[in-house]
DNA sequence: AACTATTGATAATG
DNA sequence: TCATTATCAATAGTT
């Protein structure tokens, strides 16, 4: 078993955090949070929404969908206070659409970064499985017939590939040495490929570096 | 064991709800959630925060800790968006800063982008090397003999393994299909286990579009 | 920054 | 809409 590593998230009275540090990161993470749980409320419903934060120290964070100008605009058009009387400066108003689009842009490269993001965490993951996967006990339960079937096609294959590689070996080797390989007897399960590519730092098979196979682990 | 009474909490896809009804009922749920982390955020780490929320029918619901306006306010003295009264320089100036930073943030972000990107293909490359390679076809030119003796017990473990699979299934398919899968025929060479592995894989992860709109960080 | 064991949020249901 | 509950997602504590 895998020893426990940390006794995982504990409960916590919603009070303010004492030490400074702490604070902080909780600071950072729930803030992350939030803005994620708005992100989604305007993905899932359509919703405009604009958040403003400021840090103890005095930072500002803000979310905003489409833009926390408008949002709060919008807002504040609603709002009894009209502190606007005269000349939307164009200057301004110039300004603005840049501001806009530069924000336009930054979001979409910012959707495109966490899009890459997970697509990396999804072939590292693929890729774990694969490496935990010890191929000879992979799992054939999940097999239907007919991807079985192929399997049994491969092995034919593998089977024929080894007994040519057998009969070169006789030539070249003793008659003893391939009575020792034909005997049966138990022999610990470790891939030869593998081995055989940890063991020499060549370069002629590049791919198996890669776990072609899927182990490297579990292999004792 | 107790009756279910439900299937309990689904994981959903992150986009927009098409059944209104749905979509009514979570809009209320998830802005009573993002109120609720809101005013914890304001607790624990004594922040301030304020929050717009516009449904998509147009209604508008607000958050403040201390108060709405104020904390919008203080944002809008640092945003030069608005058309202030003080000294053009004054307001020049804030706004340039805004868009340094906001490039700023813009370059970052792109450089992340570009590094994901390689990382991706990397492990995208390195999964089809996977893929391309197939391991009864591995390098059995290089095993000797005692590589080969190990190659050989695995293999006998593997045809264990698929045997008793083929007996499982016996018992629960028809005898014709067994027999189909008993017969040899030219099947194409494909691994089971890696096309099994893809396959899953890649249903693996939900996804949201975090920060889907782009939160701007500290502009000042 | 990453990792888990937990708590907390919420989708589905009544 | 309100309540319930099984599940998923956020995150507190730790490394």
């Amino acid at each position: 078993m895998v020893k426990k590593t940390s006794m995982g998230r504990q409960k916590i009275e919603i009070k303010r955090i004492v030490r400074e540090d702490y604070r902080q990161v909780t600071f950072s993470k729930r803030r992350n949070g939030l803005f994620k749980k708005a992100s989604e409320l305007c993905i899932l419903c359509g919703a405009e929404v604009a958040i403003v934060v400021f840090s103890p120290a005095g930072k500002a964070f803000s979310f905003g969908h489409s833009c926390v100008e408008s949002v709060i605009d919008r807002f504040l058009t609603l709002e009894p206070v009209q502190p606007d009387d005269g000349t939307p400066a164009l200057v301004d108003a110039r300004h603005s659409a840049h501001v806009r689009e530069l924000n336009r842009q930054y979001t979409q490269v910012l959707n495109q970064l966490e899009a890459q993001k997970k697509r990396g965490e999804a072939l590292q993951k693929s890729k774990k499985v694969n490496q935990g996967q010890v191929w000879w006990e992979a799992p054939i339960d999940d097999l239907n017939l007919h991807e079985l079937e192929q399997l049994r096609v491969s092995m034919e294959e593998l089977k024929k590939n080894v007994s040519k590689r057998v009969n070169e070996l006789s030539v070249e080797a003793s008659s003893q040495a391939t009575a020792t390989f034909l005997a049966v007897n138990s022999v610990r399960m470790v891939n030869p490929f593998i081995a055989k590519t940890i063991g020499s730092s060549s370069i002629a098979h590049p791919s198996y570096a890669f776990g072609a196979f899927g182990f490297q682990r579990g292999l004792f």
